[in-house]
DNA sequence: CGATATACCTTGACAGGCGAAGTATATTAT
DNA sequence: ATAATATACTTCGCCTGTCAAGGTATATCG
């Protein structure tokens, strides 16, 4: 991966999230679709993916079930909930108000365009 | 503060680094600048910053020398490097991507502007 | 039958942020 | 005078998220 963790910590559990946003999804699918998203440049680790579905479901941001398997190994499935819609806005909007805040205190002096 | 510890983290020495590119300074009138171009937004905690501090003057990215006090207590300036000027410049190359692969990631699907 | 792709899970180490507490000096208010 | 506040730095130890490493199980393809 070319982004470094210290980068994306914070940002996972929103961009699981944003993924069970547009549907029902599964860790492995998941992934598979933050990779082409990004062109190959960023994947989660399944570790991390997988801590996050835990933290999330505790939040009760999500609520997870058996799927049926169509090829490979079963799969859980997750879908987002109110309560993770709610924190999936909240988390947008935050990240709107970090990114300005770190821009204005990392760009170079002169680059302002 | 209003930004998230795990948004900002990875950020801390970019930040800071990007504060001594401008001229030689010290902790407390970095996170006072920091304040300021926030508009009290974001600051940095004492204990995160010195420990930046530290880390920065390990990697060679920062010299430090003590300073006259002209008004409170001793200060310890801290000078950037050429080491820490070319990691600076990377960091922001770096915060530009992440930038965009977190934009892609999170940002609602017909959202685009 | 072995290799590969799909799919999930757990453990333990590591690193950075930060609360809390401490030290010391100068200024301002009471 | 003295208490409070602002300036300024330092260290200790906890917490939390990332991830390397290892494990389990099924289906497909050569």
């Amino acid at each position: 991966m070319s982004i470094a963790s210290d980068l994306i910590r914070g940002h996972t559990e929103t961009i699981v999230l944003a993924q069970l946003s547009e549907r029902d999804s599964y860790g492995y699918e998941i992934n598979k679709a933050i990779q082409q998203k990004t062109d190959g440049l960023f994947e989660l680790k399944e570790a991390t993916l997988y801590s996050a579905f835990r933290r999330l479901e505790q939040g009760q941001c999500v609520k997870s079930y058996w799927g049926g398997e169509d090829t490979g190994a079963r799969r859980r499935y997750y879908s987002i909930t109110p309560v993770g819609a709610a924190v999936l806005a909240q988390n947008r909007i935050d990240w709107h108000e970090a990114k300005e805040i770190i821009d204005k205190l990392i760009i170079a002096e002169g680059a302002l365009e």
